[in-house]
DNA sequence: AACTATTTATAAGA
DNA sequence: TTCTTATAAATAGTT
């Protein structure tokens, strides 16, 4: 689109190459602006020139964002996983964090030091299998899973404030 | 650059703004090769759709050299906006502990030694389990900051029953 | 997924 | 650099 068809190949004359640069460059940047605002879709471009200078532009969201978007996305990509042995490891997993919070959540005269000691040993155990296969997926799931069973320990935590207080109390 | 001018607006029509959404798409990736074959750059585009899904270019050199690149640039300001938002994460969390220290900053004379010991060995065992899912991957994640103001309420947790502890104990 | 009327981007020139 | 303009290229609406 100008007054000739140009190869897509490098421009030798370094003046015509900065102008293009420049020119193209601009749009696009333009382009993902308006790609965004359309589509309400976030975009990021990052272009480094031939003498290293950087141009960024991020649209929709910040460019943080976008970014780590894109590395969850391919944290795992170095670990190659098999889908089903993912599967396989994810279910008794879960049971486990589940027993655990089922653990935490009974009166404290029926826990004992040791089982908690042993649910350690078995969430440790258990971790070492989820760090060994992590994906995105796994990831995902044990994120929601650990916060919640940190959530339920801060539950656990202040009820016994509140519980040991209660039995000063009377 | 069609039948019609569009403003640059939101498409309202779904099925209109997906196919808009895929043509520019591939455009803006194609604008991208090329000027980084014209004028020898590097350039990566990331677009994140309305629905979530990533889509990713990088021509000129791979995406994760671009990508260092720009957190090198970039490290101090994202270190600004990491401690902007754990600020603005902190107040509700400081509410709770004010609510916590409240409560145990009730009379606390007669409370038992041996319950303390429970309570505090209890916690420290609930406490190891959070520590040993401190791997730097988990780390890296999403939600660490989310975890780590957990992890710094549970700390806060035990470090009161030590102090109440103490303060029985003296 | 193709087509094509139009708009938009831009190459070259000033 | 910036503007101008002829032309190439992208794409909106249609089939």
């Amino acid at each position: 689109m100008g007054r000739r068809k140009v190869e897509i190949k490098r421009i030798e004359k370094k003046s015509s190459r900065q102008v293009t640069f420049s020119k193209r460059r601009n749009g696009l940047i333009e382009k993902a602006r308006q790609l965004s605002i359309l589509c309400e879709s976030s975009i990021a471009v990052l272009v480094v020139s031939g003498s290293g200078k950087l141009y960024n532009s991020s649209s929709g969201d910040n460019m943080s964002k976008i970014i780590d978007r894109y590395e969850i996305q391919h944290a795992d990509e170095q670990k190659v996983l098999d889908l089903e042995e993912k599967t396989r490891n994810y279910l008794p997993h879960k049971e486990l964090l589940d027993i655990v919070q089922r653990k935490l959540e009974e009166p404290v005269d029926n826990l004992s030091v040791d089982s908690l000691m042993s649910m350690e040993e078995q969430l440790e155990t258990a971790l070492s299998v989820t760090r060994a296969k992590k994906t995105e997926l796994m990831m995902d799931d044990l994120k929601s899973l650990q916060e919640t069973l940190l959530r339920e320990e801060n539950q656990f935590l202040a009820s016994q404030v509140t519980k040991t207080q209660n039995s000063y109390a009377s």
